[in-house]
DNA sequence: TGTATATGTGGACGCTGTCCACATGACTCA
DNA sequence: TGAGTCATGTGGACAGCGTCCACATATACA
């Protein structure tokens, strides 16, 4: 069901593609059931797997909740990499769109979202793979935010402050749609969209002016 | 140990106070050793009192967790009610003040942080108590942007725009110097506090050019 | 072809959250 | 003061969990 690979083996004593499958059926009921409520035994239950199997491709449980993290960070830098080539002149786009991207998957996928910035995972003490990928974040904020100084989209101060303040408010803004500690804000994409709009306004102010 | 009237009496078998001893040895503990490490079992112990005492002040883990996060809640509050005084007439200071308490905490005390805002009690499905307290938080900062307007240090733009860019910016910001995604930035109070100026300062721009 | 290695299995252990029945002590009111 | 009620404590039980171990099976390579 998860991978061609998966669905086109018989089945057989081993299982072909566990390590992927573990980490997708993860994702699928972290979606579902929330942080909390998903267990190693039940993931591998559901992919119909001895309680013990997952032990051969991951150390721990908290290493499957890093891989998954990781899987997230990547999607991330996949559509950050599309944008990039798609308004590969237009540095203020490239913001706002993946901005807006990260705030739709925080209310989309909450959960995933959580373990990736709510501390479930920690960047200090993980594996060198989810270090690297949380860490891709950031330089990919830093090269839109540099293309837009040197064409004099923003202003000139100093880049890693702009940088910080930009993923600052992303982040922060999306965090607080998809927790709950708003009451008022809309629920349609388009709301949320517009909504968005004004805010980021906000932030473009202050890169612009100088 | 926690509080005087618990340490006053003599040792009976009633506690007295298990209600508060079990939030804040829940809360020490937490510090200590994170939120995947903590039992109510444990606290019960760490107390002295058998493994179901807890369940006559909480109906579950679940709803101490969220006790905590509401005094974590409650504690942001009476800080920024001293700012109000402190800095009466100086709105631009007390969103700066508690800008960098919020940093502060999430840095010094980052597993409550990540309790409070890092989806780990679901803002939406949760006690009135704690619905209040984080909400609360929010009409902290709508007050003081409003005092700003009125007396034009801020702009007129929409106000909860300008409250939602500001409460984004300091979370994400608070989120992101505690959460390990940065490698460069400096650990001494000084230079985080130098820091955090510079990126507020982009904030500032937007809120107050017109 | 035979054997080392990767990947699967089931059993065991101690810990957990939660339910239950029961014990104890504090408070109320005759 | 004394009886009874209610809030608050106790220990036992249970299923589920993460993890460790010894063992089984399939694959890859000599």
């Amino acid at each position: 069901m998860h991978t061609q690979t998966h669905q086109a083996r018989t089945k057989t004593y081993h299982h072909g593609d566990l390590h992927n499958s573990l980490i997708l059926k993860g994702l699928e009921m972290l979606n579902d059931r929330g942080l909390s409520a998903i267990s190693l035994r039940e993931i591998a239950r559901n992919i119909g797997v001895g309680h013990n199997a997952p032990y051969r491709h991951f150390k721990n449980k908290q290493q499957l909740l890093e891989a998954i993290a990781s899987m997230g960070f990547r999607r991330l830098k996949a559509y950050n990499l599309r944008l990039e080539l798609e308004y590969a002149n237009d540095p203020e786009t490239q913001l706002f769109e993946s901005a807006m991207h990260l705030i739709n998957m925080a209310n989309d996928e909450p959960n995933l979202f959580n373990l990736m910035f709510g501390g479930n995972v920690s960047l200090f003490d993980c594996g060198d793979e989810l270090k690297k990928e949380s860490q891709a974040s950031m330089q990919s904020f830093i090269k839109i935010l540099s293309q837009g100084q040197k064409q004099d989209v923003f202003n000139q101060d100093n880049l890693i402050c702009q940088t910080l303040a930009t993923m600052s408010l992303i982040y922060g803004f999306a965090m607080m749609t998809s927790s709950g500690m708003l009451q008022e804000i809309p629920k349609t994409p388009d709301q949320m969209r517009g909504f968005t709009l004004q805010v980021f306004d906000i932030l473009l102010t202050g890169l612009k002016k100088t």
